[in-house]
DNA sequence: TATTAGCACTCCATTCACCCGAGTGCTAAC
DNA sequence: GTTAGCACTCGGGTGAATGGAGTGCTAATA
């Protein structure tokens, strides 16, 4: 890319953006020929532009007006902040996270704590049982026609259903089938345990009662159930500080996008299957892979709950986005959610 | 009120409100003498319509325009529709609650249904434990120092925790424990089951391990965790639909409220205290409790799920709503989801 | 050869005047 | 009590004039 860009270009480029990051407005060659430090005139930088614009980093809105950045203009940009060695963390304003807490309060406050900071709308999705285990299992009679299912998976995290029977199974059925369950299935992924694996049991199970098998079936639906994708948003609201993002059309667009989540869960679904830079990844405009948000940028980042839980931290606002704080910020965030579970399990007073 | 308002001016009213609920347009003369059954000149209407400003029912947005209805107009206007003689109800579209899922995922289809059938904004809150019973409760050992605890409350809502502990409890502990839990707390209400109520179970338990004391703390917290008030919501974008609250600052504020949720907790506690009109509510501008919908009209009621637990479905929208459409499908929904519950335990398959 | 000063040109945004139409209030006639 | 008629008001829309910011190009300069 040193082929491409002259040094001077480069600094010019990047003196338009950060312009045109701070006011939004077209940024014209006196306003540069003043602010850079490299001191040219005004028509010199206007040569320089008129190349840079022909290279397709900058353009007009229309004749007469300054220039902004095209995507190929952050997109290098972005690069070029990416490239630069490691960068020091920024620090958290209000992070209060309580690690002690249940892991959604802890995800709810951290998508705000991320809007606060940045001013953009922000999400965070609930940590998704990837190579998760299975790590405790059990059956309880609740009353005759009821049984409560509860699982534990490794990280903690709880699932738990009522089953309803038509009959009532017998507390050593039960405690059997407690016994059955865990010695087999503890320890295992989700992906080891199959329908084939179940119907093992079943027959294992020795039992050719309707239901046990039933019983087992909800077992396994529990097990495998894929609970749509948790999603945690903050700040959504924020998109109306962007005049650019806030006509109607935009707005409603993006807002219903925060809504209704699905969106954001292709998001992360897209964001955890592609994995580079130290998990930060920037989408600008039409890269994005969700549609509505083509006039956005999007940053996002992945953290680890330990063992294999992995979610999604996510920024989203609009292309002229302060990319070296958000990413910046979200790296602060990224390495806070990962150290959560690094605690010894003892540690629990401590602050 | 028949002293206040003769009979043609009732259905003057009555017309200017229907039609200014169509268009949105301040509402003139000519139209109305063109449109009501009553067939006077625009010049009567007139008349009538510079009285009925006067008393404060209808005002004009400025000199030479038509007449628009005041809160005071709509609050008539809604008063004579709630005094109808029972009002058949709508028919809902796209009304599929699956009945047996979980009852976060029915209230979630709720209030997109209700969202999809009247164009405005929704919020259902999730059935809080009034009078709620504790059914089932227990302990389970996950491994050496950590308990889950799982307790099922009347109305089959499950609430779950894991304690750490510091040393084993042994199986026979935990038994004697959960026997002794079940024993006691079975039955009881959440507000029976107090301080006083622990301590004696924690002499009553016998053995004087701090282990023991903590878990009992800990089962005691999760019962009376004020589950901070789930709500769900749909259509938020909605408003767009309405120019009078889309601009940025209406619409900023309406849709912070519905994404951070704190405000419409309010709105749903004022509702859940406050009881008339077979649990429907009727808020138009400034009588809403809370402060960012005073440019709104609020329509609430509550909904029983059986066993004492009860919630709200509202619906947010402008002062122009389609009143008796909207009350219509509250009431619609309100049966419905009070119907849930009444079901037989047995009846499962059955549509 | 690279830089700069200067100038003509373009185009957007703002302002202002203007007009039109919808609607009113009032008065006088029915 | 109702209606026809008229003068008046006001908001919204249209179009022309203006000014300013910015450009591209050319010619002069170092």
């Amino acid at each position: 890319m040193d082929t491409e860009l002259t040094e001077r270009q480069h600094i010019i480029l990047r003196a338009i953006i950060q312009n045109y990051l701070e006011t939004g407005e077209p940024v014209g060659s006196r306003t540069l020929s003043k602010s850079t430090e490299l001191s040219l005139s005004s028509a010199t930088i206007r040569n320089e532009m008129a190349d840079l614009e022909d290279m397709g980093y900058i353009f007009q809105p229309h004749t007469s007006a300054g220039r902004i950045p095209s995507d190929k203009g952050y997109r290098l940009y972005v690069d070029m902040l990416m490239a630069d060695k490691e960068q020091e963390l920024t620090d958290l304003k209000n992070v209060v996270l309580e690690k002690s807490d249940k892991v959604d309060k802890v995800l709810k406050q951290a998508a705000k704590v991320l809007a606060a900071n940045t001013n953009y709308a922000t999400m965070v999705s609930a940590p998704v049982n990837h190579r998760n285990t299975l790590k405790f299992i059990q059956l309880s009679q609740v009353d005759a026609d009821q049984i409560v299912a509860v699982i534990v998976m490794s990280g903690n995290v709880i699932k738990n259903k009522i089953i309803e029977v038509d009959e009532e199974l017998g507390n050593e059925t039960v405690l059997k089938l407690n016994m059955l369950l865990n010695t087999t299935l503890n320890g295992m992924s989700i992906e080891e345990i199959n329908l084939g694996l179940i119907a093992r049991l079943k027959e294992q199970a020795g039992i050719h009662s309707r239901v046990i098998s039933d019983v087992l079936d909800a077992v396994a639906e529990i097990i495998h159930v894929e609970d749509d994708m948790e999603i945690y948003t903050s700040g959504a609201t924020n998109i109306f500080k962007y005049p650019e993002l806030s006509d109607k059309q935009s707005a409603q667009e993006i807002i219903s996008a925060f809504e209704e989540k699905q969106q954001l869960a292709e998001l992360v679904t897209e964001t955890l299957s592609s994995e580079e830079n130290h998990g930060i990844q920037v989408y600008i405009g039409d890269e994005t892979p969700v549609r509505t948000m083509k006039d956005c940028s999007v940053v996002t980042a992945t953290y680890e709950l330990g063992e294999g839980m992995r979610g999604t931290i996510g920024i989203i606002g609009p292309k002229r986005m302060d990319y070296e704080h958000v990413m910046k910020t979200l790296k602060t965030l990224q390495k806070e959610l990962d150290a959560i579970n690094y605690k010894e399990p003892k540690e629990q007073e401590g602050e």
